[in-house]
DNA sequence: ACCACCATGTAACAGGTTACATGATTAA
DNA sequence: TTAATCATGTAACCTGTTACATGGTGGT
């Protein structure tokens, strides 16, 4: 009981992945990772924090399944008034957020070092995008229509990220700051 | 003194924008808003909890300034270490990181909740970057050399997103999931 | 009369990372 | 024998947000 406001996008996701069976914290971090791993990963200790207080707040229950030679599994299943609040926290509008990206900051503070600097920091980047292109692309093609949709955000992401750097290498190169 | 290691991004950027002069945090805010506001913003508590730990360290010093009417005004110079410490932070190659909007993992979860709401998210997300879109071109042109690469960017990757999203609408209105 | 601007900060909370700590089983 | 997999968690730390608190000046 207790089931206080609303959730956060991990405790919302995190149910939502109970929606698809009873599962451990070891379980749901792998699920996650496997599932949604290019655009969300929550980190193991952060799933371990979260998963008691669900139970607090009436979301989830857990059951202890004894083994040997390991610590005790701790299994979770999502409540009825789990279901109910992911479907509350899918329902609300998705926060819009523009990008943050560190590789921003240090192009814009670009005047401070030197430009071969910075176009090295440019492909740097590029290549770790076509790095996670690649592998996004030669991975199973077994997405349900839902997962799909994520799936060619990211590419399509990624592939404007590339192209950008690309542009963006080049101006640094020739043209590059006042040119005259 | 005390020269702790590494910086934070928001250290960094201050400490970068302190380059151009000496400003309080009040001023600080407003440059970084003005500047950079479309993909870096601090929080004032966060630019007054900053400040003092940037002086502990000998990156800068500050003086107040007597003001009548309103609190004494700090205002903060970069120091040499200062200066030194912004310039290895420009140096270090910038993080890569995937992008984690709020968005894709309600989509993603799509099969917990009617379509229609699905629909109304990502009309939501493509109306809120058409604005962003618009307000940025409307502005002014003076940027330099290394604010029109960021800035680009930035217009780059609300255009993808406007256009992924106006698919992604179109393929849960017709076509959806499990169109037999 | 009201709002924006100037100018500082504190407190509480939320969310997340990294490192530490333990230890058996199984496959290469 | 070495590494990955299973399986839990704690502690310290960092970054950031929101709300609270104060109050004069100057323009519409």
């Amino acid at each position: 009981m207790a089931a206080g406001s609303s959730l956060s996008a991990t405790e919302a996701a995190l149910l939502a992945l109970l929606t698809r069976g009873e599962m451990s914290g070891y379980d749901l971090q792998r699920a996650a990772e496997q599932a949604a791993g290019f655009f969300w990963a929550p980190t193991k200790s952060r799933i371990y924090a979260v998963l008691p207080q669900l139970v607090d707040r009436g979301f989830a229950t857990s059951r202890e399944v004894q083994q040997t030679g390991r610590p005790n599994k701790q299994l979770y299943r999502i409540s009825k008034a789990g279901r109910a609040a992911v479907q509350r926290w899918l329902e609300e509008p998705p926060v819009f957020e523009p990008e943050r990206a560190p590789i921003l900051l240090k192009l814009y503070f670009g005047e401070l070092v030197a430009p071969e600097t910075l176009v090295s920091h440019v492909q740097h980047i590029r290549r770790e995008a076509a790095e996670l292109q690649e592998r996004l692309q030669t991975q199973s093609n077994d997405r349900d229509f839902y997962a799909e949709l994520t799936f060619k955000h990211t590419l399509e992401w990624l592939r404007t990220l590339g192209r950008w750097a690309a542009a963006a290498e080049h101006e640094l190169r020739n043209g590059g700051p006042a040119t005259d």
